[in-house]
DNA sequence: GATGAATGAGGATTCATTCAT
DNA sequence: AATGAATGAATCCTCATTCAT
């Protein structure tokens, strides 16, 4: 009668959680890491914002500061890991003359430390096995990485087969070949690596050979 | 599964006067069907028992007089999509003197049409996806189809290098790189088949021209 | 490892709440009743589906099977509750040669009992309440309950003013002003009901005198 | 705003230096100005208090350092607009001799510019919308402006029917009918104002003229 | 066996309130 | 005093699972 308040035993309580002010962009990365791991733990749509705002340090409530959406927040881990592999590579692919063997030594050297040893293998994953349910996100990832990432390889296989490097054209018109491998091992990883680990520098190093098998001039 | 339990509200179950809709095994299969179809448009977690049923053209109770959970019904799924796969390859593989050249290309276009070109493949979409998350289908997976598959694989090419039709013992090291392309294919179709569809016959003509580029004895 | 659920801990419970079946309509009644209740105990926001389930007897998840969303429900209530009234007020105007002051006492008694001495008067009030939140509600209250009874109102007003029963056609060009005590009753017994209650029969008396005043055939 | 704080290195705290940016009271009304914007466009529930603030040109939490809580700051803003209102109602009553009709009409007027053509008009949707939910409110609006309201229009009807200005003691008795179309009109405005709207000022008219019909000296 | 209405735990999202700066 | 990032309780809604018929 002369409560004032319509609802006596709801409202918020006071609060005890430390607080820590941070650089926006500090917290936004931490975010997305944090993200990153519970995402490619266990799944989109099996993670729990509440897991990634503990793995991130903070409370449920910060990550709508960043992020509006579970959803978003996904969208913008794969775009936030895209733009660095792709120039490292380009930047390899950019010097002269290099022949088309060392080229493939290096790229999936670099695959190797830069994907498979890094977070970035979790990025992968996490497109290779949600990508189907996001549309935007696997357009854009096409957009921005694939499709550069094979014309670059099918340039650096062409140019191999006019120099007579390699004696099939294969890759040239399927650079997609090159790159298969390559998934796999990180499809492996994920799904039988604790059953039977891969031995991926070995496999890496079958598949440059068989990638320049049939190379050198024939006379 | 369920299907042997007895009546169980007790008393004498007049068990031989009912007639079935439909044989416990083919309603078994109309729903295996219909998860898979579900299951790999949608992934397991956002795909609901409802359409399932409503799929299998039954009621949502009638799913779980078949399978316990949700998560059974996924792992029937996958093994019960697995054996008939391997037995042709298998069968095929068992031709004595067989060239691998030929071998290689028969493999290819079984793939191709009884993977790629079937439900299967939805089976193997799904495992690609969900496997990371289901560790014991991936185990079974792995036990069941792939090793076995790599170890075929592995003998084909092994004899094919030690009959000089191939000039690296790559592919016989790593049985992995015979297949990795037609992972490819799975995937792309999945990810980025509606943005850049893929020419997979034209793929796998190029994988195999690549498998088998150093073969033939040198003179 | 070797566990199939992604998450061991997690997966729903067994349940034991008690199911009673019971005819759709009914049931329908039952939560539109219950909603009634809470809603304008609490008012719209502040009401918690929860809540309108309890009251209902049934499980939160239940109230969903009849109504997509707590709005809907909502605007289902004020839809639910409007036709009855209106009609028996058109049946009563129908009845020709009835002085203008007989049927104004009977307007202001079948209020009286119909709407402030039943549930009709908490619709009443949630939609005096809510319904500036709710423009379609009130678009769909005004087409279907104010403009057909302030039509009725008017042609009944007019009527006795041709007749020369009513000195004024105040209120047969506004026939709000008829309207405008009770709408006030409804208000007054929701915001000052429990600190001064209103003598309403006297009150519909003196406004019906009112509105009646000057009436009598001037010679 | 940030431009007035001091050195935030440290060092004693040069105090009596600061300058405020407004005035208490000013900031205040400014708040609950906003706050009346807010709560009776959205409601008080559906309304946020990160709109008002943003309404109010200040942060969320200087909200605070004025109103403890939002339901406080509701409180508040129906007490600080009341008072006005009646004042001038009482002192246009104070003056003797003036009659009933002159009285009404000149009451009607001033509630159609006062009220209705003002701020006010909003003040009093949100107590009629909102008023159940707070009793406090309710009581005190009653207590400070209802109660004197009625009080003054049951003394100058008394008066008019002794003057024999009124045929009928109607709204002597019951002095809620001089307010009754008055609380419509605002009712219509916010629930049918952009269906159909009222014309306040006919209404208003019509309405003085039906209180007011039996009224003069019968010869 | 088959049904589908009923259940209720779970999780994304909101927002009043706090507090370090 | 003012700020606004951070907090976390609260609640709508979903959907796997159950069970009375």
């Amino acid at each position: 009668m002369g409560a004032e308040s319509p609802e006596p035993g709801g409202g918020p309580s006071p609060r005890r959680g430390r607080r820590r002010t941070m650089p926006v962009e500090e917290r936004r990365s931490h975010i997305l890491a944090a993200a990153l791991d519970v995402f490619s733990r266990q799944g989109f749509a099996q993670a729990r914002l509440d897991d990634v705002a503990r793995q991130a340090g903070i409370a449920k409530g910060t990550v709508y500061l960043y992020f509006p959406t579970k959803e978003a927040l996904f969208e913008e881990l794969i775009r936030s890991a895209v733009t660095p592999v792709l120039s490292q590579v380009e930047a390899m692919a950019a010097a002269e003359g290099m022949p088309f063997q060392v080229f493939i030594g290096r790229l999936l050297e670099t695959f190797r430390t830069e994907v498979l040893g890094s977070e970035r293998r979790k990025v992968l994953q996490l497109l290779l096995r949600e990508g189907a349910q996001f549309p935007g996100v696997a357009a854009f990832y096409h957009r921005e990485v694939v499709s550069g990432g094979l014309r670059l390889l099918k340039g650096m296989a062409t140019r191999a087969v006019e120099r007579g490097e390699l004696a099939s054209d294969a890759a040239a018109r399927f650079p997609h070949l090159i790159m298969a491998p390559l998934i796999l091992c990180v499809l492996w990883e994920g799904l039988f690596g604790h059953v039977e680990p891969l031995d991926v520098e070995g496999l890496l190093a079958a598949h440059g050979e068989l990638l320049t098998s049939g190379s050198g001039r024939r006379p």
